[in-house]
DNA sequence: ATGGGGGGTTGACGCAGCGTCAAGGTCAAG
DNA sequence: CTTGACCTTGACGCTGCGTCAACCCCCCAT
């Protein structure tokens, strides 16, 4: 007669999972010897080692009590079951282990490729570092919400900074976010000045814009408040541009809340 | 201004996530508003997103908090160690799904495919089902504490079943095992006579075993106790071998119990 | 007889990452 | 005013055991 540490031994488990088993009615309680010990039999020893190649194999042990006593067919559906349900979660880690790789640098966290190359592009112009990170936070938020048309989005963006107006834009705020200038620096109202240019240049009045439904979907209310909370003289930028007839430094269309309603 | 619940579908996540994220200090607590509801900012999206891309990468909570504070350097060797746990993980699933997809009958449950032959063969043999099952049980315990000399084991096993007696033993082992006969059945004497000269056989007086040491390794004990478990019998069996100077009707090696020690 | 070391016993908490009640308070709409 | 959808804290549940704690038991050496 086997104790609990030999009859683990010889499955190759350890003495607390044999309790384990007994707990969750798995394996069922031997006789006690007269000092209270548990004694095991040979049958023990057998049930013990086909538990753990169910296990071993991947079956929950919830399921493994009924495996044992099933037959043939109900059997193999079992185990149809069990092998689509790892399958599927090899395929989960696959792709963690895709995903993982991308993540090399910091900076690709969250982000494709299209978008560091992106920020990298702003870098050669000459954007400072912040300005980088600022932009960067953004394209998270955007990239989040519309994980597939940032493929679309990001060519016309590349395109756009042959555009010598955004590539000073970005140069202003390069030096405003440097700098500790106050809510009344002059090149708040030219950054103001170059946005409101662009809007108008990028909202043609009159046509209808096919784009107008997705763009409502962009998050910019949550744009808007991560330029804020980055630096509050983005408040400033924003009661600017309000001025000049547009609803927010990031979206580009204009509002008409000043104006009666029709 | 964003509640839980806008901030968790934005991330894709659920609240309750976001909470825990709170309780494990990797997301901080944002302020309360009047009625006490959480209320976030831009930023707090942005450290969601991250904290779910590295979360779905397979990085552990507990890591991501330092990794999302750590440098080019740090991070990557962080991500070789998450990617290298992740191979492991994959590797233990798979050799799960080939394992599992081995045990499509119910017998090959904790059993190569040399033995199911073996106990095909038996059948063919005119092995009786409850004798082939014994004989399984036992071998499970074989090959639990010796799976690689199993393929050196089994086409010895297999070239001894052209000696008759041996067929004639387990044929007279299916008739006990499905008769009701008592200790008392001549049987038993026969298949006690043909044991011992079995054993007599395999052990070659005189000759030092090489096996020796490796067959005191099997668990004969087990496998004496197995075969008493399964039919009480097999303990009349037993007791007619030790008349006949084997310790056991399992181990071929003589006892010399009987005779004075050294 | 005594002491020590290596077994065994039950009971309990801990782990990862949340899901899921319970028992309320709040908010916007009809 | 009610309803339904949200928010709050607190707590248990899940998987498969690992790991104390506090105590008992057996065998061996002194």
């Amino acid at each position: 007669m086997l104790t609990i540490g030999q009859l683990a031994a010889f499955a190759g488990v350890t003495a607390r999972a044999v309790r384990h088993y007994h707990q969750i009615g798995l394996l069922p309680e031997p006789a006690r010897d007269a000092s209270g010990y548990r004694r095991y039999g040979a049958k023990a020893a057998v049930s013990l080692i086909k538990i753990r190649t169910l296990a071993n194999a991947g079956v929950p042990l919830s399921e493994i009590g009924q495996m044992l006593e099933a037959d043939g067919s109900t059997f193999d559906e079992a185990i149809q079951r069990i092998d689509s349900h790892l399958r599927d979660e090899i395929e989960r880690l696959e792709s963690s282990r895709k995903q993982i790789t991308q993540l090399t640098a910091g900076e690709s966290l969250a982000l494709p490729p299209e978008v560091t190359s992106y920020l990298d592009r702003l870098r050669e112009i000459g954007v400072s570092e912040r300005m980088v990170e600022a932009e960067r936070d953004g394209w998270i938020l955007v990239v989040a919400r519309w994980p597939e048309r940032i493929h679309q989005i990001m060519p016309a963006k590349f395109a756009h900074l042959d555009d010598p107006r955004l590539v000073r834009l970005y140069r202003l705020g390069s030096e405003l976010l440097d700098s500790d200038a106050g809510d009344d620096d002059p090149r708040l109202e030219e950054a103001a000045d170059i946005l409101a240019g662009l809007a108008e240049q990028a909202y043609t009045p009159g046509e209808t814009n096919p784009d107008e439904d997705a763009q409502h979907e962009l998050p910019f209310g949550l744009l808007d408040a991560l330029a804020v909370e980055s630096d509050p003289r983005a408040q400033r930028l924003l009661d600017l541009m309000r001025e000049r007839g547009w609803a927010s430094w990031t979206r580009t269309r204009p509002q008409r809340l000043t104006e009666p309603a029709d």
